[in-house]
RNA sequence: GGGCUCGUGGUGUAGCGGCCUAACAUGCCAGCCUGUCACGCUGGAGACCGCCGGUUCGAAUCCGGUCGAGCCCGCCA
């Protein structure tokens, strides 16, 4: 074998930041470089104009270093000096100094030093920049920085993100060459898929009538790539959808998309994390990683546990089933060590018992859960903080959200203690686990999803306010099998939760059938609403990182699984056709993964907004401020397309008619 | 598609029915200043309060609409 496993390094890459403008950059001088003399170039960050003496601060990527114009010593530049504003680009040469005695700044690495400038020269000269560019941590509108993004990226903090995220990339490709993973770009020009989100549309101007989409991920070409054999891939993939945005979801983003052969679940995550600890040591080597190996939590336990399937690990406040506790209450006060095992599924045998509370008593009755959090310290919270609290319930679905608070003496306080009675009540306040100050949330919903998502939303939201999350922490988890498919009621099918291609556990294999015995006619009550894929995410402190799974490679049981989802024979060739027919050709067993390149670097750098890790991003309309982008095509650009412009909807083109009358 | 918040000199904020001929800080312009580093001192210019309409004797301030930005729900396999 003669792959070459790196590239040979040529010793013109090895390139010095000398050019024609400058010897050094604006953070290279220290005190050994006193006497030399320099040529140097960047912005005129501060200019402070003491008559005689100029000092103007030089600034570039690399540093800040200050250059004094004396008028006696050459009074040419210091009349260049004084026409020197903020912004403006200068080249400057003159002599490296050691600074005077006890004029040296310690904020600057140059700060030793300074250049006694004998020639100032005006490269470009500068409007007043429409926010404080040298003062990175004053507030700006985030419009404007949008807007003039290229300023914002001359501020440290942005600049200090993107060199992050370069670091991150970098990492990223640096551990995938040391494992043999291959890098293979895959076209942006590509066939729209009907599933998922919203594709991004490129009409065809050599196929009239066709278009193009732009890929949501390189799902589908990165598994033809194992059938062509590569065995390893990876790419730092831009992907596309075209859904509204959020702080975390941008119409493009970019993901590592990275896919194995020959391997099955346990591989896959086994490099992922292996990966990924070699990631964060690199990029972030100051933040622990909170748990080696990373915890690895079935997809029903992390609902249970943490009613999120992206659970946040840095803090506990985990949920609890109060049923049980309830309903055995009245007649043995306290069971706890009982009630404090949390992780089982299994709602208590109900049908006689009564908590004595309708709500509950109705949840319960309907299959349903009374699941509980404890708030550290918020006993004392205000009337109007446990109206929101209630009101963020309902905004996710839930009826109402009951609570208790503890007292110092450890009993129990509620509006229901009414209906609960002492000794229920009680039961919460030992079976929750509380502490005297504590405060019991409590969600009861005939669906289980509801309660799950309720309480853990409020965990998270709480866990931040309340601080229980260590900032500097990561806290990296796996959640796994997930359900294959979820109950699409409206269409009448199975709809893959996840990905089509994902691969079912092989001891749920036998589950992908429906009850009707027709593989065409799925309902509700078929086997394979049970059965469990080969998927996996990485959540990192509350965040959906990536996800992938092993995918299915058999014919048989892939046409099984598209058929449970809706597609007939006919309609799955036309839509997967060339993935199909390349599945005839022998399919190795192969899975991958693909994760938020965007997500990742903005936890890495404390964001908590992808925006502030991304050069040019979109507003929440999806325009770009700087390029005034999307923007109205040019007419001929239509015709050679062969399309027409038929304008804004009905409503709207008379309500422009009108305005023009 | 929906809910909430914000929009006042270049920037960040204050003002929230008459005291506003709109305040403060910073920036900008001019002058002075030989050791500053958020330099300092003196003086000056700069906004009709996003836009449109309404209520009122009177609107930056209240109401409606609209535009823009943000957060959230829906949506995002």
């Amino acid at each position: 074998m003669s792959e070459p496993s790196q590239p040979p390094v040529s010793p013109q890459t090895a390139f010095s930041s000398a050019t024609p403008y400058r010897d050094v950059t604006c953070g290279d001088l220290r005190a050994t470089d006193a006497g030399r003399s320099v040529h140097i170039a960047g912005w005129a960050h501060r200019r402070r104009d003491h008559g005689h003496l100029i000092f103007l601060d030089l600034r570039d990527r690399y540093g800040i270093t200050q250059v004094v114009v004396d008028a006696d010593e050459s009074p040419d530049a210091h009349a260049v000096a004084g026409r020197v504003r903020n912004e403006f680009v200068l080249e400057i040469s003159g002599q490296v100094a050691r600074r005077m005695a006890g004029k040296e700044n310690a904020e600057l690495e140059t700060g030793e030093i300074e250049v006694r400038a004998e020639s100032v020269q005006i490269l470009s000269e500068a409007h007043t920049p429409p926010f404080y560019v040298n003062e990175p941590d004053a507030t700006t509108d985030e419009s404007l920085r949008l807007k003039y993004r290229y300023l914002d990226i001359r501020r440290r903090p942005m600049l200090d993100r993107l060199l992050l995220r370069s670091a991150l990339v970098r990492a990223i490709r640096d551990a995938h060459h040391r494992a043999g993973f291959v890098e293979i770009e895959t076209p942006i020009l590509l066939k729209s898929t009907p599933e998922g989100a919203r594709d991004f549309i490129v009409p065809s101007r050599l196929q009239p009538g066709s278009v193009y989409a732009l890929p949501q991920s390189p799902q589908q070409l990165k598994q033809l790539l194992m059938v062509a054999g590569m065995d390893r891939y990876f790419q730092i993939a831009r992907c596309f959808r075209d859904e509204d945005l959020r702080g975390d979801r941008q119409p493009e983003f970019t993901q590592l998309d990275l896919e194995m052969s020959f391997v099955d679940e346990q591989r896959v995550m086994d490099f992922v994390e292996a990966m990924i600890v070699d990631v964060s040591r690199a990029v972030v080597p100051d933040r622990p990683i909170q748990q080696l190996p990373f915890p690895r939590i079935d997809y029903k336990e992390a609902l249970e546990r943490f009613g999120s399937d992206k659970p946040d690990l840095r803090f506990g406040m985990e949920l609890v089933d109060l049923a049980p506790g309830l309903l055995a209450a009245p007649a043995l006060l306290a069971a706890p060590a009982v009630l404090v095992a949390p992780a089982l599924p299994p709602t208590p045998a109900i049908g006689e018992g009564s908590t004595g509370f309708r709500v509950f008593d109705e949840a319960l009755a309907a299959g349903g859960r009374v699941k509980a959090i404890v708030a550290p310290s918020m006993a004392d919270a205000s009337r109007s903080q446990i109206d929101e609290l209630v009101e963020f319930a309902r905004r996710h679905g839930a009826r109402g959200l009951a609570h208790v608070s503890v007292a110092p003496d450890g009993a129990g306080h509620s509006p229901i203690a009414k209906f609960l009675g002492e000794a229920r009540v009680a039961a919460i306040v030992s079976g929750a686990g509380t502490k005297p100050g504590d405060l019991v949330l409590i969600c009861a919903d005939a669906s289980h999803e509801v309660v799950a998502d309720v309480l853990g939303r409020l965990r998270q939201e709480l866990g931040l306010r309340l601080g229980l999350a260590d900032q500097n922490v990561l806290a990296y988890c796996w959640v796994y099998h997930f359900p294959m498919y979820q109950w699409d009621a409206d269409r009448g099918r199975w709809d893959a939760t996840h990905n089509p291609f994902s691969g079912v556990l092989p001891e749920d294999e036998q589950l992908l059938v429906t009850a009707s015995g027709d593989p065409y006619k799925p309902s509700r009550q078929d086997p394979a609403g049970r059965a469990r894929a080969m998927q996996y995410d990485i959540a990192l402190n509350g965040w959906e990182l990536g996800g992938g799974s092993v995918r299915i490679n058999k014919r048989e049981l892939l046409e099984r699984s598209f058929a449970l989802q809706g597609y007939s024979l006919e309609r799955m060739h036309a839509q997967f056709g060339g993935i199909l027919e390349a599945f005839d050709f022998g399919a190795p067993p192969h899975g991958g993964i693909a994760m938020g390149i965007d997500r990742w670097a903005a936890l890495f750098a404390h964001q908590t907004n992808i925006r502030e890790v991304m050069a040019f991003p979109k507003t929440q309309s999806g325009t770009d401020l700087m390029l005034d982008a999307p923007s109205e095509p040019d007419p001929e650009q239509y015709s050679d397309l062969g399309l027409r412009f038929v304008g804004f909807d009905a409503a709207e083109s008379a309500s422009r008619a009108d305005a023009k009358e």
